[in-house]
DNA sequence: TATTCAACAAGCGCGCTCGC
DNA sequence: GCGAGCGCGCTTGTTGAATA
């Protein structure tokens, strides 16, 4: 194992060259000695800040040669700001395309400001939400973006006193004064069903998650009911639609008030044969929508300016905004493709 | 003398060790 | 068991040397 003197620190620090032998990641105080400079001087090369371009280079070939990076997190410990760039994302489940495209729009909010997003799955489950939250304020990030599942969040109030951002979507913060960014899902489940009835449907079913597992659910079967006014009867499914397809009382459109939900419905529609009878819209936008036949009307919210939007309303509070807590609807916008359109069939 | 720039040293939050 | 002290890796205000 080669090792040489330090030449800048008068602790005597010995730098390892081949730190694979030593077992450990090259920190700034390795780069310095190789450098033959201060740690100081290390530290405002790799910060950017101004430094002599031959002692620039000298260090910038010392990054190199040690495979040297940047150690976040002790940075974030001396700033004086004590922020990290980080922000932590957490929803149902992030393998959802809404959560991906949720995402999306946060992280180029965040990545203008160099700031890095985490994301989990709190599966449904408060318990383990409230988990992750803990575990991600654990890692100092600087807010969280969150989807609740819990309806008790009373926990992060002495966080947000402290400066940690918190933004609350699709549904409004019930125990905690913080911004929130959220669809007006019961205006659109609205729209939904006063656009299947003025293409002549009166026998319009609902299906969707049940009205417990959560404030959007709750909010689009409000929006169904409200919509269903002055028709004869509601027809509420929270499961499997083709039995009430099967039977005499059919309904003549449907609407699935998820997206997943959306793609089981065309399943069983397409299974049935009834994809170009059965009149359809779903509520959020589906993947793959432009490959599939025939294409389904939606009344979609965009995910990712919610994204965009809650991350904006993250960082404003970040950059010092002290104002009241802020609540920012989002109208959803019902896009024709065909399958809402079609007429009952007689 | 004024300006530039690198070095120094304090200190951040936390975990660990050591001595009482 | 408890508190003091230290080290981790880094940033940043201050200091002082070099240069114009």
């Amino acid at each position: 194992m080669r090792a040489c003197d330090s030449g800048s620190s008068r602790s005597g620090t010995r730098y390892f060259p081949d730190n694979e032998m030593t077992g450990r990641r090259p920190t700034m105080k390795d780069v310095a000695a190789m450098a033959g400079v201060s740690l100081s001087t290390v530290s405002r090369v790799v910060n950017g800040q101004g430094v002599d371009a031959d002692l620039t280079a000298k260090v910038q070939r010392a990054v190199e040669l040690l495979g040297y990076r940047h150690n976040h997190a002790a940075g974030s410990l001396r700033r004086s700001s004590g922020l990290s760039s980080t922000i932590g994302l957490i929803g149902e489940d992030i393998g959802d395309p809404f959560f991906a495209a949720f995402h999306r729009g946060a992280e180029q909010v965040a990545r203008e400001r160099s700031v890095v997003t985490f994301a989990a799955s709190s599966d449904g489950n408060p318990e383990y939400e409230r988990e992750i939250i803990e575990t991600m304020l654990g890692r100092r990030v600087d807010g969280l973006l969150l989807i609740p599942t819990g309806k008790d969040h009373s926990y992060l109030r002495r966080d947000v006193a402290t400066g940690t951002g918190l933004v609350f979507v699709n549904r409004p913060p019930k125990t905690i004064d913080t911004d929130c960014v959220i669809t007006d899902h019961r205006g659109g489940a609205r729209q939904a069903v006063a656009h299947l009835r003025a293409h002549g449907h009166e026998r319009i079913a609902f299906v969707g998650p049940g009205p417990d597992e959560g404030f959007a659910a709750a909010e689009r079967l409000a929006g169904y009911r409200e919509g269903m006014d002055g028709l004869e009867e509601d027809i509420v499914v929270h499961g499997d639609l083709e039995p009430l397809l099967a039977g005499d009382e059919a309904p003549t459109a449907v609407f699935s008030a998820q997206n997943l939900v959306t793609v089981e419905v065309m399943r069983t529609l397409f299974r049935l044969g009834l994809d170009r009878v059965v009149a359809h819209v779903g509520f959020d936008d589906i993947p793959l929508r432009g490959a599939i036949a025939p294409p389904v009307t939606m009344v979609a919210h965009d995910a990712a300016d919610l994204g965009q939007t809650a991350a904006e309303l993250l960082f404003s509070r970040l950059d010092g905004f002290n104002g009241r807590a802020r609540e920012v609807v989002r109208r959803p916008v019902l896009i024709e493709r065909g399958t809402g359109e079609l007429q009952p069939v007689s």
